[in-house]
DNA sequence: GTCGAAGTTTGGATTAAGTCTAAAGTCGAA
DNA sequence: TTCGACTTTAGACTTAATCCAAACTTCGAC
C-alpha cells in the first residue's frame, strides 16, 4: 500500500479508507478504461467483501474530486480513465477497447475560435481497427461488442 | 404521409408500415438528437397506441439499415441522429443539448495516417456553453442535466 | 375472395447499470 | 470512553433497454 496513494486522497480532500485505497490503487493506475462492474471485480479479487455500492460510491467521489474523468464512448458502457491531460481516444471496433491517443498525435484546428460556441474541452473519437496488436489479452477484456 | 418517405424505407430494404413510417416521419428529418424514450413520446402524440417495444425495435432496424445513426455522448444518454454525413458534435453542458456542426467547421490533422491504427471514422467531440441561443427552446428540450 | 406463411406489433416480464436507503461499523478528537 | 461524523453494506428501487409469446397485418398463391 504504497503512502503515495494515501497522500494522493489527502491531497484531493478524500479520506483515506480501506476501500478507497484498493479502488484507487487499481483504478487510478490502470489504462484499461475499466466500467464499475470491472473495477469491483478487479478489486474484489483482493478484498472480497467490498461491496458495490462502494466502488459506485469511490468511483464518483474520486470524480467530483478530479482525480478520475467519466467517460461515456461507446454503448452502454460507462468507463474511467485515470488519465487527467487532455488527450483523444480510440475505440477498437472488434473488442471495444478503448485506448488513450496523445494529444500530439492529432492536431485540430481552431476549435475555441467557432463562433456561437465556448468550447470548454475537446477530444477527437476515432473508431476502427487496431492492427498487430491483437496478442495483447491481459484481462477481462472489454465486453467484445455485447448485443444487450 | 409523403410517399418520400414510404420510398426511402422501401429503398432501404424496410417493409414500410404505419408505426415505421410515423417513426420515420419525425425522426429522420430531426436535427434535436432524441432519445428512443423522447421519439416515443413525439411520436404517441399523432398515434396513441404505438408501443415502447415497436418504437426501440424501429430505430434498431433504422440504425442497421443505415437510415440512422446511434451515438453515445453523453452519461445515461443514447441518441439518434438521421445526419448521416460525417460531422462533428458540440455538447451544451448546462442543458446536455447535441448540436451538430459542419465537418469543415473544424480542421483535423491528418488521423487516417495514425501508425497502428486503421481509423474508420472519426470525429471530434465538444463540451462547453452555447452562447446566445438560449432563446431557442421549441421541444421537450433534451433533459436539463438530470442527476439521475 | 380466402388461406396460410411471413412479417409486424404489442403489453408485460426480464435484465442490467446505477442509485438510494437505513442500519451497522469505524475513526478520531475531546 | 464516548460522541458525532463519516464510511460501508446489503438489499430495495429506478430506469433504459431487451426479450417473449400471443395477437394482428400483409400479401401472394390459389
Amino acid at each position: 500500500m504504497s503512502p503515495d496513494v494515501v497522500n494522493l486522497l489527502r491531497t484531493a480532500g478524500i479520506q483515506p479508507s480501506a476501500q478507497r485505497l484498493a479502488v484507487a490503487q487499481y483504478v487510478l493506475t490502470t489504462d484499461a478504461h475499466p466500467s464499475a462492474d470491472e473495477v469491483l471485480e478487479c478489486v474484489q479479487a483482493t478484498m472480497p467483501m467490498l461491496s458495490r455500492a462502494t466502488v459506485y460510491n469511490t468511483l464518483n467521489l474520486f470524480v467530483e474530486k478530479g482525480l478520475l474523468r467519466q467517460l461515456v464512448l461507446a454503448e452502454g458502457r460507462t468507463v474511467f480513465d485515470p488519465k487527467l491531460e487532455a488527450h483523444h481516444h480510440f475505440i477498437d471496433d472488434e473488442s471495444g477497447r478503448i485506448e488513450d491517443l496523445p494529444w500530439e498525435a492529432v492536431k485540430v484546428g481552431d476549435v475555441r475560435g467557432l463562433k456561437g460556441y465556448e468550447v470548454r474541452e475537446y477530444m477527437v473519437v476515432m473508431r476502427g481497427r487496431k492492427l498487430g496488436g491483437s496478442r495483447m489479452q491481459a484481462r477481462p477484456a472489454a465486453a467484445p461488442v455485447k448485443k444487450r
